[in-house]
DNA sequence: CGCTCGTTTGAGAGGACTCAAGGTAGGTGG
DNA sequence: CCACCTACCTTGAGTCCTCTCAAACGAGCG
């Protein structure tokens, strides 16, 4: 199976990126902080998301081996609007502004990838904007699940791998909410839960 | 005065770019239809936004001279979320997609900045995940506001140039619920209102 | 003057949130 | 193997607060 690499990791060490361990739980950066670095996911989980004072969260995406996250502040040199926090144990490659910069222009392949990505993550943003809009909570819950597959073509329900805390924290909602929607969802059979597990 | 251009009109013009003319309410493209083109604006403004079947919306942006928007669904061949709506009589410029990526192949420097301007959206559309989450409006009000003035550091209060709907459309919020809040503030001193209008 | 558009105010209802408590499953350790 | 712990799921009752609906006011303009 081929990985997909933002940037390629030996081009990333060669221009002076260095790996870094995040321990469960650990922040990569906080909001309102400003950015030094880019990084990319080596191992494990990070979480990028908005938080509230209430303890509320959104989350805007969970990036795994491969992708990387947080460059727009670091591009803009403007403080960043959200946390990154590792989901799980984690391996960073972090990389100085300068010489990211370095590399889209040595490397414009590089570039271009990096251009994709955040077409990609705009469409998705976009995706989420659509979500926040709708007043109703089932009407959130039925766009967030339909992004979830929008690649897959299948007849079947699909096993949705959040808890409902998760889907509580993509959709903006309160897990009892969420808990009490999906049921009602579930007796309209617009969604299956067989043992507690969501299908979609 | 230097108009910024997203990329320069006579490159558009020579790589086959054609300009047409929107009438005042005019889509320029709807959700869920497909993407053929990028549009630049020459003359008046583009609102592209969401909407719900309550015929509520969310204002994702106000587009006007010199920028381009609706690329990202281009780029990706994905349907579009959102629609675009001509606020005035407008004057946009349409390129092919593959023309598209012609420019952005011969002049390094265009593509550069689609880059900035990429990050520069992504970064708007983070701040405005920001205020989705925020569960109380007057929250939701002060994000809006303050995201406003990003760029201008002034001890004065400006006026805001939206209208009491507008920020509704912005905040996901009711005309209503805008004015009470913004009453509210007003007399907590958090904003001025000055014969009906804001001041921030 | 009469139209349109934006602003304002009030009354009432609905529904998501809050808070509190209990249930369930999987993992760990004695 | 059982007791315990933790994380997640579930349920109920009550409150709050935004939304809904209706109506009226003010400004600008032909």
């Amino acid at each position: 199976m081929v990985v997909w690499m933002q940037i390629d990791y030996n081009i990333l060490i060669a221009y002076g990126g260095i790996a870094k361990k995040f321990e469960k739980g650990e922040y990569v950066f906080v909001e309102d902080s400003m950015p030094h670095f880019y990084y990319q996911v080596i191992e494990g989980q990070v979480k990028v998301y908005y938080s509230n004072s209430d303890g509320r969260e959104l989350t805007q995406g969970i990036f795994s081996r491969g992708q990387s996250f947080g460059e727009p502040p670091l591009i803009l040199n403007k403080p960043y609007p959200n946390f990154a926090q590792a989901l799980t144990q984690c391996v960073l490659i972090k990389l100085g502004k300068d010489n990211l910069f370095k590399i889209l222009k040595d490397f414009p392949e590089m570039s271009h990838r990096l251009f994709l990505t955040f077409a990609e993550r705009m469409y998705d943003m976009a995706t989420f904007s659509a979500i926040m809009i709708k007043p109703r909570p089932q009407e959130k819950l039925e766009l967030f699940l339909r992004s979830l597959r929008k690649e897959i073509y299948s007849e079947k329900r699909l096993l949705v791998p959040f808890t409902r805390q998760q889907i509580a924290n993509f959709t903006g909602l309160r897990v009892e909410t969420v808990i009490r929607e999906l049921k009602k969802m579930s007796k309209e059979n617009k969604v299956s839960i067989i043992n507690k597990k969501l299908y979609y």
